[in-house]
DNA sequence: CCCCGCATTATCCATTTGGCTAATAGTAGA
DNA sequence: TCTACTATTAGCCAAATGGATAATGCGGGG
């Protein structure tokens, strides 16, 4: 028996194979959606997307070959039109924000239940936004901090090696005075007593990542 | 066709609705594999092993109410011969070393590949250790440096706070000569040039969970 | 054109940190 | 019992840090 609309097409791209078993299994609980490709890096999700043009695409955020924000970017831009849900277990709020400026129409947590996610990719189809109540609240608490500039951006992961101002400023090419105007406003904008604490608050919001 | 064997008895613990249907489907290749229970957080996995005494179980690290780890631990003491897998994405050889302490008979990563799991699965069965090259090699790096002491593990976390040395030395009432003592004895265990690199080398190898 | 934010440099100063060394006491193991 | 490790305390010292303040130059927006 045919579905009214045509089966939505559906792209997964997530490194863990384990994962994508499931989201296959969820996602066949409807027989209007249909899993057309899969990709387990961002390199073969840009040029799978391309060549399957989804409807709906979920993507991880961490993938092998780089991160899924940046293949999200490529294939928004390439395709202004492409619905990209992010998939993962990452929530600090600079991830989200990061997603979404890229051009996700959704984040969530790998957590989800699954009506939720069909009702997000039901959403996604239809064009529209769907962000959980939790991530939302996540993007919110954000707003209580200034954006951090270019240069915070590059002095924060120096700091959280372990370098001090001077081995920063080495880097950087300017001088110590420099890196410590730098790093004072970063303790001022994440709201830490000193750099242990920044280590800390930059990891957890999401704005560094370990590994 | 009946097989050979009676069917494994598997549990799955996870808190995540989609990776759990991965495993279910996964497993479900093997026509003498069974998942026989689920559990979505630490408390009713200890209460559903000891009601269905599965085989096997399958264990995450992260859990709403507590960790993989303390199930284990619970479980292997009242159940000597109990066969736990640990499967989860956190890699530190800090998680590894706990869990095979717990009693775990196992430490595979999520993006574990579907017929790797399912020897592992195997082995664990037959009563066996299965550790993948990569894990034991996290491992083995940890050798490097000694284990901490109590008062240690104590005074890392108060670190990764921003606390000053004062701070922590009126937290856990002593002066705050001890409490350089103990930060100066982290800065050499886990080879970090001053505490903000504490910071990042704790959470990297799992001594440390944010959030 | 003026204001604002940013990057850069700079000074002063109190506090904190990290390296080195050393003593005492308790405890667990050889 | 002797040894080794740990916890605790302590002093000295050079270096790094964080706070406060300020000046200069540059570019964008009103």
């Amino acid at each position: 028996m045919p579905t009214f609309d045509p089966p939505l097409k559906l792209m997964v791209v997530d490194d863990h194979f384990v994962f994508r078993a499931g989201l296959k299994t969820v996602l066949s609980l409807r027989n209007d959606f249909a899993v057309i490709a899969e990709a387990d890096n961002a390199a073969s999700a840009v040029e799978r997307y391309a060549r399957h043009q989804p409807d709906v695409t979920l993507m991880d955020l961490r993938l092998p070959d780089g991160t899924g924000i940046e293949a999200t970017r490529q294939i928004c831009t390439a395709h202004p039109d492409a619905r990209i849900l992010m998939l993962t277990t990452y929530d600090g709020d600079e991830d989200i924000h990061r997603a979404l400026e890229a051009g996700a129409a959704g984040y969530l947590l790998k957590s989800v239940p699954g009506p939720e996610l069909l009702r997000a990719i039901e959403a996604a189809a239809r064009g529209e936004r769907y962000i959980p109540p939790a991530v939302q609240q996540r993007l919110e608490e954000r707003a209580t901090f200034g954006e951090l500039t270019d240069r915070e951006r590059e002095v924060l992961p120096l700091v959280v090696k372990g370098l001090t101002n001077r081995d920063i400023a080495g880097i950087l090419n300017f001088t110590e005075f420099t890196a410590k105007a730098h790093v004072r406003s970063l303790l001022a904008k994440l709201g830490a007593a000193d750099r242990t604490e920044l280590v800390a608050i930059a990891v957890q919001r999401g704005l560094i990542h370990l590994d």
